[in-house]
DNA sequence: CTGAAAGCGCTTACAG
DNA sequence: CTGAAAGCGCTTACAG
């Protein structure tokens, strides 16, 4: 059943169809009552995708990112989401893993269906599009990367000052009187070096001389968190303080101080970071460090839109997180 | 740029293009490099929606549920994100909330987007296909319910078995020793009616009458479990054990237990449902119930695929929960 | 092996 | 206020 059938059954032309769907002026009252008569009848859905054909838009976005099932990228995704379906827009959702080829593979079928837009929710995406195979696909399409600074033509970041996010971390336990604490590292995004960088440099504006040395490699995981901690216990280091890259991090850090017979924070203090669901399931409610996913979704629906319709000139923007206090420093 | 301009750089008819770029056989070697090298000089991309206009079908699928921030439909939802994209489909996300009119909305712009199938993840869907205002948009297209039962024509269902899930609990419980539990129900979908029944049902099995009576409603937060077993506590009650019907409220469950200063699991076991990073936070971990979402996502892509693909008849299936063991139990 | 033509289901000037 | 016609960018029989 088409346009044609309607047109058919009413007696009159398509046209005349197509302003009764559309809600265009210039029809006649009784016109339009006989036509939509038809259309409820027969629970008229009318084809997207022929009117994409003629407006050259499918009223769809593209939302790269690693994994959704870790919950900072659930939470953006699912605040653009909502934020585009507001608009008028579909989300269509690829989990890239972060890897090259798979991200290669999601742009072509996503340019293919002509997608309005694209958000690379990650900072992994600011390397990948370094590399000419990715960056040279989107160049003519409008680009939002969520987290990441984007060198491109069509294209606004949103980035979060991770560094700066860290380092109210540090100065918090500073204040507190701790000294001697570690930073457990996880993953090497831009993202993750920032983030290590601004643990290095508070210290050592404190007088600390390479705190380098404080930075330890693990996994993004508790069992890393677990591993790390139990490792400098082990190991007999003398800390009083872990500052962690990721909230998953610091529940294994907690986890394996509260085993070892510490007490969090009497004996050890631990933050995190990304102000999840994870840092209040922590008991103790983890010290966390809010990076508002919600807000970098905000920002880069509205970069996007911008972009895609051409409306008002927005630029790149830079968010500041904030520290939660919670019960473990 | 379109497949006419190739064409006339090529000095060939569109249909020899087309023949090219689909890889159609019946194609001149010569004419075939020759094609190609245009394209490739070009980066040419063809449109899928042109395509879709006569191949009625845009390789896209719907997947509609409640809050892809609740890390089980997070795993549901990247598990058949992957694997469509794997089969070669697009996966446009819905976060409807569970509510009518989301839902109804969402569905208007998938029908009209011609998608070819349509995932609903969560039971809260069960209730909402059973109105006509929803069940007769969907009776025309391919439907799977993910974890429910419909009685569509078109349409499958993946159902947990959450009566048994929650049965497994009370058992692991009840072997254990415990015979004084109460079950924290929050929410009022088929599932969790499902689940308390299943609290109830076991216990009654075994002896205890009326055990409707330990049935507490509360909020599926960690807050709903703090303040359920606070009650409990409060009201002096008697309880050795307290059976959740979810990790997150669990979690809240042991807190407040450690915080009244009861050692958990020697003088009050808990248990969760879903196996999810939560439960591996939880410290002590949570004894907790898999649910099996990645295999409830396999079963509904292969269902959904078999709907839209008409090929091999599957049907409706039924998957069993087990008991994951932790240190709260 | 190749091309001309029809058709997919719409929208949009244009003419009346 | 309404309709005939062109066009969006492809694929697919059909003829040669």
């Amino acid at each position: 059943m088409n346009i044609y059938d309607i047109a058919k059954e009413a007696g009159v032309s398509i046209s005349t169809v197509s302003r009764v769907m559309n809600n265009k002026g210039n029809v006649n009252a009784a016109t339009r009552k006989k036509v939509e008569a038809i259309l409820d009848k027969h629970d008229y859905t009318p084809s997207a995708i022929a009117r994409g054909m003629v407006s050259k838009t499918m009223k769809t976005v593209a939302v790269l990112t690693v994994d959704i099932r870790v919950p900072h990228y659930a939470r953006t995704v699912y605040t653009i989401e909502r934020e585009f379906s507001h608009r008028g827009y579909e989300v269509a959702i690829c989990n890239t893993g972060g890897e090259l080829e798979e991200t290669a593979k999601y742009l072509k079928t996503m340019l293919e269906k002509k997608v309005d837009g694209i958000v690379l929710v990650g900072s992994i995406f600011n390397t990948l599009c370094k590399k000419d195979e990715i960056g040279n696909m989107i160049k003519n399409t409008p680009v939002v990367l969520a987290n990441g600074k984007l060198e491109l033509p069509n294209s606004y970041s949103v980035l979060v000052d991770d560094r700066y996010g860290v380092s109210l971390a540090v100065e918090h336990l500073l204040k507190r009187g701790h000294l001697d604490m570690y930073y457990l590292k996880d993953m090497d995004t831009v993202s993750a070096r920032l983030k290590s960088e601004g643990f290095i440099k508070a210290l050592e504006s404190h007088g600390v001389s390479d705190a380098k040395q404080y930075v330890i490699d693990t996994d993004r995981s508790i069992g890393g968190g677990i591993e790390a901690v139990e490792k400098l216990i082990a190991e007999n280091k003398k800390f009083t303080a872990i500052v962690c890259g990721e909230d998953i991090t610091a529940t294994g850090a907690v986890k394996a101080a509260l085993r070892a017979g510490l007490r969090v924070p009497e004996d050890v203090a631990v933050t995190g970071y990304n102000n999840s669901e994870y840092a209040r399931i922590c008991e103790p409610r983890l010290t966390t460090i809010d990076n508002k996913p919600e807000m970098v979704a905000m920002m880069s629906v509205q970069l996007l839109t911008s972009l895609i319709e051409q409306t008002d000139v927005y630029s790149s923007c830079v968010i500041q997180p904030e520290l939660v206090e919670g019960k473990t420093t």
